[in-house]
DNA sequence: CGATAAATTGAGTTTTGTCAATAAAGGTGG
DNA sequence: CCACCTTTATTGACAAAACTCAATTTATCG
């Protein structure tokens, strides 16, 4: 395949130190999880608790700018994050500097959990937009009786990777493109947001990296959706209109719910 | 792509009732670990020691033979599997009958953590040859500290699991399957067993269906790997010659271990 | 408002899937 | 132990999907 090189503002190999040393993060800014949207069932709360019962009220959040890198490949293992606000993507990098994107984060998703077993991080993650993400320190972890939540969340992770494995391996560009917008449909759903309107953070080469398609494939994908009539696609946008259609295209989805 | 049916033994929508009603299980015998090759670091044997000191020989192994179950998806979660000799796929069935092998398991293997977080099992797992496995029941183990083994081993699942999705996004046909053959070799090569020779208990389809590819393009790739001198193929094994031939026609590999 | 980045569109080529036929292997029963 | 049948694997010819290259348009950001 050895597409060209293509990479914007995550690029880690030339590492950007634009704004001078000190300024690695934007904001040093730290909140607390009363300030937190995302209320009942935060993992990183509920751990950090567990963890240290003085602090009823946690201060590790904070505030990242788009393009800003939570952390690199390579980087020491310190703790895992769960999304705030905004949205974080993650990504390997080829030898070739291609980017293959594992996966995009949204509010209350939990990422970096690749380093728990190891020293470093194998991926790399950046924030898609102006993202507030929550630390949580990995030390002690492994003493600690973690509860369902966090089994729950390993096996939500591990299945969003089988449904992205199933379609990498299976599906055509026409249903990667639906799985993928059906995806981000229900994940915004679960945030009480409207379903039929999909606001892509991402640039369409993110999510040609993701689906593992040519840019070009995703452009031609999406204005085939809308010559069809059942989406209309303007910048970063996307308004759905029928959505068993989309269904239709897109095929076995893989879900949490037991129902086969 | 809508590829035509291809099942084999393995067929889980017509239920094989073949032996009669009680030889679901080919054998109810139930080993110990005294009897195990897998010695040190077998998660079974930790978690299920931990969980209960009054047992120090856990008998729950249990012996399968080729094309045997150990669960389906919809079946209802009872507990993790490690494979103690033999070997076992997991897949997934897709609407139309087409199956997305997600992981071979060999020896010391940790297999069904799908269903951790689930009542039910969403992939199905079958024994590949004679196989024994070892079960570890999931009751009451989120409330248990389970161990920076049990972390390690959740991370290496995410770890093989990016690995295939960077395979299959990212690499063309002889990418993937020398990628698979390198990867069939250190797993043998941690088992103690010569790398150079790999016993592939699996069918052409099951790696066709694994990588992503048609089995035609299988066949094809492994005839123009053999014919350029860098391994030879006979039937189910596959004798390697040049393995940075290989290593180079795979390109990127992600390994667990920190180098980048 | 201009420069850079992102996205779209078209033309041509390559890879891989599909269909079809054949060969080889493995298992079963006489 | 051998013949037969089923399953598995190989090989060839053709078609379709997606990638590459190239040009252009449209955003975004300073």
């Amino acid at each position: 395949m050895a597409m060209q090189l293509r990479r914007a503002a995550t690029d880690n190999v030339i590492i950007p130190v634009s704004r001078g040393v000190g300024y690695a993060q934007p904001s040093l800014e730290v909140l607390s999880c009363n300030t937190c949207n995302i209320r009942g069932g935060c993992l990183a709360e509920q751990l950090t608790i567990a963890h240290d019962h003085s602090y009823q009220v946690v201060k590790n959040r904070k505030v990242l700018s788009k393009g800003n890198h939570i952390f690199r490949g390579g980087d020491d293992t310190k703790a895992i994050y769960v999304v705030s606000s905004g949205s974080v993507k993650s990504y390997m990098l080829m030898e070739d500097g291609e980017e293959q994107v594992l996966n995009f984060y949204m509010p209350g998703d939990v990422f970096g959990l690749d380093a728990m077993g190891s020293s470093c991080h194998i991926s790399s993650t950046v924030a898609l937009e102006t993202t507030t993400v929550c630390k949580l320190p990995l030390s002690g972890l492994q003493d600690r009786a973690l509860g369902q939540g966090f089994l729950n969340m390993i096996s939500e992770n591990l299945l969003r990777d089988h449904n992205l494995m199933l379609m990498l391996a299976r599906k055509d560009a026409d249903g990667r493109l639906a799985s993928f917008l059906i995806d981000m449909s229900k994940r915004i759903e679960k945030l009480g947001q409207p379903v039929d309107v999909i606001k892509l953070t991402m640039t369409r080469q993110d999510i040609a990296n993701y689906l593992g398609l040519a840019i070009e494939t995703v452009s031609r994908a999406l204005r085939r959706f809308q010559d069809s009539g059942m989406l209309e696609v303007t910048r970063r946008e996307v308004a759905i209109y029928d959505f068993n259609c989309l269904l239709n295209i897109a095929g076995t989805q893989v879900t949490g719910s037991c129902s086969s």
